[in-house]
DNA sequence: CGATATATATCGCTATACGAGGTATGGAGC
DNA sequence: GCTCCATACCTCGTATAGCGATATATATCG
C-alpha cells in the first residue's frame, strides 16, 4: 500500500489526479460529442448514454445528459419531440437544427486548432 | 442589429455559445498546457501568461494561472524556487518533477485517444 | 403483485476559469 | 522627490458543468 512513503510518484494519487482531469476535460467535450452524434440522426437521452459510453469508455451519467440536452434546446441548437412507444415509456427524441450544425462546424475548427497547438507544445 | 428576428441562426448568440464553450474546454486543457510548457524548462507565472497567450490566441487570466500553479505544486507535480532579480520584483520559478512528467505522459495518451474518438464521430 | 428494464427529470456537491481588486518593486519623466 | 507604468505575485466572489443520488412513470415477466 505504501500510504505516504513516496509522494512525488505515488501512482495512486496520479490516478486520482488523472480522474479529476478527465472530469474537467469533459466540460465542453460532451457538448461537442452530443451535437456530433445528433448531426448524424436524431436520438434520445437514454440511448445517447450508451452510444457515448461506447465512445468514451465510461458512461456519461444521467445527471449529465438530461440537463445538457435541455440546455442545448434552450439555446436553440437542437429541438425535441415526444414519441409514444408501443411498449415502454415514451422517448424524447432530439434532432439538430441548422444553427446547431453551424456551431458544430465552428467547434470542429476550434478543436482542430487546439489539437495542432498541443502537438506543437508537446513536440518542440 | 436584428435583435431577435432570427433565433435559429443568430450569429451573435452563437458567438456567445462558442465563447462559453471554449471557457469550459479550458478546464483541463490549461493544466495540460502548463505541464507541457514546464516540461521543456522552468518558467514563472507572469511569463506563462504571455507564452500560453501566444498559443491560445487569448491570454489566460492571472486569476487562473496562480491558483493553477499552487494546485500543481500542492499535488506534487511541480516545484518552485524564488529568484531575486537585479531589477524588478522577484520571480517564482516553477519546474516539473518526475511525477509531473509521468502524469503529463498519461494525459498525452488520453488526449490522443480522445482526438481519435472525435475524428471517428465527426467523420462516419 | 413485486422485480426489472426502460426512460426522463431534478437536487446538491465539487472543481475550475475568470474578472476585479489588492500588494510590492524598480525605472522613466517631470 | 513624486507620479506613472511595467513587472510580478496573490486572493475573493461568481458562473458553469459533470456527477451521484434520488424520484417518477411505463410496461413486461415470473
Amino acid at each position: 500500500m505504501s500510504p505516504s512513503s513516496n509522494p512525488p510518484s505515488d501512482p495512486e494519487s496520479h490516478d486520482l489526479f488523472l480522474k479529476r482531469w478527465q472530469l474537467q476535460l469533459r466540460k465542453g467535450l460532451l457538448v461537442y460529442l452530443v451535437l456530433a452524434v445528433l448531426s448524424e440522426g436524431e436520438s434520445y437521452g437514454y440511448r445517447l448514454i450508451s452510444s457515448l459510453g461506447d465512445y468514451l469508455g465510461s458512461d456519461m451519467a444521467e445527471g449529465t445528459i438530461y440537463p445538457l440536452l435541455s440546455r442545448l434546446q434552450r439555446q436553440g441548437l437542437i429541438e425535441s419531440r415526444w414519441q409514444i412507444m408501443d411498449s415502454g415509456p415514451a422517448r424524447k427524441y432530439y434532432s439538430i437544427k441548422p444553427g446547431g450544425r453551424e456551431v458544430l462546424a465552428a467547434m470542429k475548427d476550434r478543436w482542430e486548432q487546439i489539437h495542432q497547438l498541443l502537438k506543437r507544445v508537446s513536440t518542440p
